[in-house]
DNA sequence: TTTTTGATAGTTTTGTTAAAAAAGTCAGGA
DNA sequence: TCCTGACTTTTTTAACAAAACTATCAAAAA
């Protein structure tokens, strides 16, 4: 049982490969399935034979970004000279994930509010290895004697991820936006590297 | 010349505070100017003597409300015995302000993007309240010798405001929302307090 | 002259319907 | 098991009418 069919998975791989560019190009709204097939040379109902409806269809890309990005943030916990170079990777990882998958993200501000709940999981999963990886280096700079111990580094770091997100959405200007627009996007890492500088700090003796 | 029409004034005052009650109470898109005149007996056309539309009238109650809450700031200025005293009383003001005229926003909520120009000066000018009142406790407190001299107060302020505004927009779960329910401001106030706390520390020597 | 209103003009929202486009299904072939 | 063409169902779009509301104005009242 279990095992899977290799040939089927390769194709699976296939459909999430054009299904990304797709995506990635012209949005959700703007890909239609047929279009999707037509990259690949096959009948739309074959689509349909490998990934139940259009919008699982895009979760399964979303889902594996989403993995690419959590691994990469694992393979590195653990592997910091400091705490700042931690967070400086975390800052980093993120900016140039949303700078190369930009327009991939058109289908949130379609949806706006009630987005599917496949898409919160994933984004909690994401937040969860955010998470993980700068609580453990907290906890080793703890251990270092380098900052002062906190009760529960957790929260500390919950709290931050939610300033960097306040860093995102005011963006520039007072216009407080869900999305920033692209060309904002590095004065918001700028801004970013400049928070984590003073909540450092904070934690220090 | 100017000085206007007591009996004017005093009567758009009076259609300002019925107009308040009904934002208040039903929101922007459910409450017609026929209620409003209706609550003031008086007839609709009159309102559009006094003010030349609904989103104006709507924008002069906005004017009000934010003049009192940037003379509050105002008077405030100063009088704190430390920068932390400061931080705590922005955000217990922010968070009361908030508390008690909230279902008035949600002219926010329904425009979502593309709001007038007039709100953003609004809103504009209450940053700027909250940046002075800030900045200049900062710089008292440099003066003092408690924390580290920094290039530039105003930059730093800016970083907590969307700082805290993060916190705001991503309230509960990792749902995030442009404004949020009612029953997390608490937790929203709660964790602002937190995060003046850890950092006011990286200002500090 | 200023303040007020009833009547009414103009605009936006809401609801309906029809056509087009896209999503999604299925019987059957390789 | 993998695949497709033809088909059905659902969603989107456009057009339009009715209703609700905003906004105006000539004229009355103060």
């Amino acid at each position: 049982m279990a095992a899977g069919n290799d040939h089927q998975d390769i194709k699976r791989e296939k459909i999430l490969d054009a299904s990304h560019q797709r995506f990635l190009h012209y949005g959700y709204s703007k890909t239609t399935m047929n279009e999707i097939a037509g990259d690949l040379s096959m009948s739309k109902a074959l689509l349909y034979y490998y990934f139940p409806d259009k919008s699982q269809l895009y979760m399964a890309v979303m889902r594996k970004l989403a993995n690419d990005y959590i691994k990469n943030l694992e393979d590195h916990i653990d592997t910091f000279a400091n705490l700042k170079d931690a967070f400086v990777f975390q800052i980093n990882t993120n900016h140039d994930f949303i700078v190369s998958n930009y327009n991939f993200f058109d289908f949130f501000r379609l949806n706006e509010q009630n987005l599917p709940d496949t898409i919160w999981d994933i984004v909690e999963q994401v937040h969860l290895a955010e998470l993980n990886l700068l609580s453990k280096a907290i906890k080793t700079e703890i251990e270092r004697g380098a900052i002062k111990p906190v009760e529960n580094p957790e929260e500390i770091i919950d709290l931050l991820l939610d300033a960097l997100h306040g860093i995102k959405v005011s963006a520039v200007s007072q216009k407080k936006v869900n999305f920033p627009r692209k060309e904002h996007l590095d004065e918001i890492h700028t801004k970013r590297l400049l928070l984590i500088d003073i909540f450092i700090k904070g934690l220090m003796y």
